[in-house]
DNA sequence: GACCAGATTGTCT
DNA sequence: GACAATCTGGTCA
């Protein structure tokens, strides 16, 4: 079940644990990929140095300011690319990274986008987990909530909503401001969590 | 596996 | 002109 505006007009952090154990779905030409995401950041808009919000809204930065279930697609470092998810209120410029998922469906696809990539080095981090599942610039500003990029809640045979005990909660990494909040998340003991530090 | 440098471009100072 | 919500390929072990 593809999950509503609702989920993502909540508090930030919440969204961002709850996300975690969702699956991540984009329909290609090419076929369908999906993945359970394992690692997630939160970026607190205007009160969060860090976020892209932080100096309010620029050109580039206009879907960050859209409706919560917003693809927010950035590009960075001259060559890589990271998708969020707007949160909260429309106007706030709060959004979810995310940092990791664990390949479900479209694993094939998956490997031919990224060809230098063995094992768990198909989706543990960022950029890898965007350029994966194909998802590009021209997917910012588009609608989470429906086709052809979308989240959807676990399958029933999932454990789901995980428990405290099973997320940790850390400060963020690959940035140098704010370091200090901890905003990041993921599920303990996945493989598939990016280790950067 | 750990550590280090290079890639490459949009945005802000 | 500096730097960025990163990844990869090299070297050394």
């Amino acid at each position: 079940m593809i999950l509503p505006r609702s989920f993502y007009a909540r508090d930030t952090v919440q969204v961002a644990k709850e996300l975690l154990g969702c699956y991540l779905v984009n329909e290609t030409p090419q076929g369908t990929i999906s993945g359970k995401i394992v690692e997630t950041e939160a970026y607190l808009g205007q009160i969060d140095e860090a976020a892209h919000a932080f100096k309010g809204e620029r050109p580039h930065t206009t879907a960050l300011f859209q409706s919560p279930g917003t693809l927010y697609v950035y590009f960075t470092y001259g060559m890589h690319y990271c998708a969020n998810v707007v949160t909260n209120r429309e106007g706030l410029g709060e959004a979810v990274l995310l940092r990791a998922v664990e390949p479900i469906r479209g694993i094939d696809l998956m490997r031919q986008r990224r060809a230098v990539a063995k094992g768990t080095l198909l989706t543990n981090g960022p950029a890898k987990l965007v350029q994966a599942f194909g998802i590009t610039i021209d997917q910012n500003g588009s609608d989470a909530t429906q086709p052809p990029t979308y989240f959807t809640s676990p399958p029933t045979h999932d454990h789901y909503p995980l428990t405290d005990e099973e997320i940790v909660t850390t400060t963020r990494i690959g940035i140098s401001k704010a370091k200090d909040l901890p905003l990041r998340y993921y599920i303990k003991n996945n493989p598939y969590i990016s280790k950067t530090t």
